[in-house]
DNA sequence: TGTACATCAGTGAACGCGCGTTCACTGATGTAC
DNA sequence: TGTACATCAGTGAACGCGCGTTCACTGATGTAC
């Protein structure tokens, strides 16, 4: 592809086309949404024949499966940063989400996409559940450090599904129009975000029960 | 379509396809799921040509709406309904918030429509924003009822923002795999939705600011 | 009551499209001797 | 170092598909006189 567009002449094997069809298959979704993303546009957009895609990807399904890993990793690094640059203490459960939905706004069509290949599974993806990595994992510590018994492990799932669902809800309506005014009356997206987050009330209500 | 499922011959004129059109669009949904739904099966489903439609519809995206709008009807109903049921207090948004999601679990496809439509115009409807009608409505009424200032217009918005991404989000992730060892724990699927909705804390905070 | 005519709401065939995937193939590369 | 050969990673043409939409048409209905 780099070859192709400097004008070069592509050598007969590619190098490392998996990674390219991954590449063409991201620029294509920031630049015309999860609609054009079909297998013979992202080959298109790699500069390869319809047909060469299948010696990396089973199927369509296994492209947009890679594509959506990649998407979970970069949340997963996006949480993670923000977690570490944000003050200890309560409102470190907000940057958080603040962090979540901004990526989601970042990337909107990538997230659907991670969205859409998890829903088909009728899961998220499983390094979510793995206990010492991932976007999940992160959550769930901050909220321990936030005042969540550690021990009480329900109730810190709860915690860490309702943060994790009302993060959800917001990226996806966060662009609705609807919303503007409030933005506006709050001084901008990230301090609508903030403000919704804290109307959730998103850190642990563990103690008095 | 009545006539020609129950082996009568249909008159030529078919008496209300409009009607039969969204009825055959949402069986379809419900049997098929989003992806299945194009002018052609909606066609087929109600038992005419590919063009009839046109002469009621001007294209795929009319009917679409058409489908969505319904949704948007059915689902301020279930939520005025909810309402009415639920015993005054702090309870009633929490109800409010599970019937949401039982709509939305009861509907998924029809749910994925109605917001599907709403982004393509990056809005909900404009019922959800008329003062006196609509499930927009119905929440900011509960909000106000179980303790917000309806003259904190800014604070009510902002807690009707959070309770709608709050339920939308649930909403969407309800059917995931990894919340299903948390249904088990807290006794089914109901109680879990309420779990959660209390864990946001979805009622206003409006006094301490 | 009968007839001419406009209008409405269907038909069915066709348009061009892009899709996912397969196929037989071929050029490039790596390895064994 | 040179050669035979297996394997890999591409090509490009073709498959069958369902789609949204348009077109000229026709059967049914309603209205005016």
């Amino acid at each position: 592809m780099r070859e192709s567009e400097s004008g070069g002449r592509r050598p007969y094997h590619h190098g490392d086309l998996h990674r390219a069809l991954v590449d063409a298959a991201r620029a294509l979704l920031e630049a015309e949404g999860p609609g054009a993303l079909s297998m013979r546009a992202v080959a298109r957009g790699a500069g390869v024949s319809p047909a060469a895609p299948y010696h990396h990807f089973k199927d369509k399904d296994e492209l947009m499966g890679a594509v959506a890993h990649e998407g979970w990793l970069m949340l997963d690094a996006a949480l993670a940063r923000a977690r570490d640059e944000a003050p200890a203490g309560r409102g470190r459960i907000t940057a958080l989400g603040v962090a979540y939905v901004c990526f989601a706004i970042d990337h909107p069509a990538l997230y659907r996409v991670m969205y859409d290949h998890a829903r088909d599974q009728e899961s998220l993806p499983d390094q979510l559940h793995e206990p010492e990595q991932g976007a999940f994992a992160t959550v769930r510590r901050t909220l321990v450090e936030v005042g969540g018994d550690p021990d009480a492990r329900i109730e810190l799932e709860l915690a860490t599904a309702a943060a994790w669902c009302a993060a959800h809800g917001l990226a996806e309506m966060a662009g609705f129009k609807q919303f503007d005014h409030l933005k506006d009356a709050l001084g901008g997206e990230k301090p609508f975000l903030r403000a919704v987050f804290d109307q959730m009330g998103l850190f642990p209500r563990m103690s008095g029960r």
